[in-house]
DNA sequence: ATTTATCTACGATTTTTTTCGTACATTAAC
DNA sequence: GTTAATGTACGAAAAAAATCGTAGATAAAT
């Protein structure tokens, strides 16, 4: 997955959040935070659309676009990145960070530990 | 903290690494990886340095530069960042990703296990 | 059927980011 | 003390990203 510009990351939370929608829809969305004409929204869409980002269903009129990768595969792209730009390749890093951070609740940073007895439980004793 | 771009992330980086440098070892260090010319790194740190992003001794001759901002304190911005634009919101669902999709050594999944038991003990049992 | 609204395509402009050349000053080498 | 190397400043070009206007086609409204 090639690298989002800071408005493509916008039209796509949109069209993950809403599975997929014309550029119509996208663009009044956005302007719901800041102003955007609607050619510049359609302008950036079908450039995604060159690019790969999105696909598009050109069948009717108004034609209907979505996420070419899934909102799962972009979050492990940015995380992976965000770990070697920012955190020294340390996954852990990160994850202490946004826990220290951030306020988690009690019931999820169980669900947390659970998480990490079950990968502790598949990988065995190894590593 | 202003978003840095992609190549003052990466001048940043480098800073971090050293505690600050002179433009002509940021300049050797880029050119590791990648060819940029000597005055591209110059200008881009002076920008930084306009912006805000970076500190400058410009006592000596060949000037210091330093950044402005710790590493942790980017952490903690590009975190928040990433967790608003494709986490939803959840910090939560970034650790779990994060521990999921990468290869995380025992040990440090332990580390892990206990920080969220301090978290927890410091919180009580609110929320 | 004519007008109005809505859509895409496309080119052009503007803004931002990246890149580098040149001028000029200072230090180091010879 | 010249010459070469190394530094900053600055302007401008090139590339990338964002913005919009206009034309032309289709659909909806009247």
């Amino acid at each position: 997955m090639i690298k989002p510009t800071e408005s493509e990351l916008e039209v796509l939370q949109i069209l993950w959040e809403t599975g997929g929608s014309t550029v119509r829809f996208v663009n009044d969305k956005l302007n719901e935070h800041r102003e955007v004409g609607y050619t510049t929204t359609l302008k950036i869409m079908q450039l995604m659309h060159e690019k790969g980002l999105l696909h598009r269903d050109d069948s009717e009129r108004s034609h209907l676009y979505t996420a070419q990768y899934s909102r799962e595969v972009a979050q492990k792209t940015f995380l992976d990145r965000l770990t070697e730009t920012v955190f020294g390749g340390s996954a852990m890093r990160l994850v202490m960070q946004a826990l220290g951070n951030r306020k988690t609740s009690t019931s999820e940073l169980d669900e947390i530990k659970k998480l990490i007895e079950q990968i502790e439980k598949e990988k065995g004793g190894n590593q």
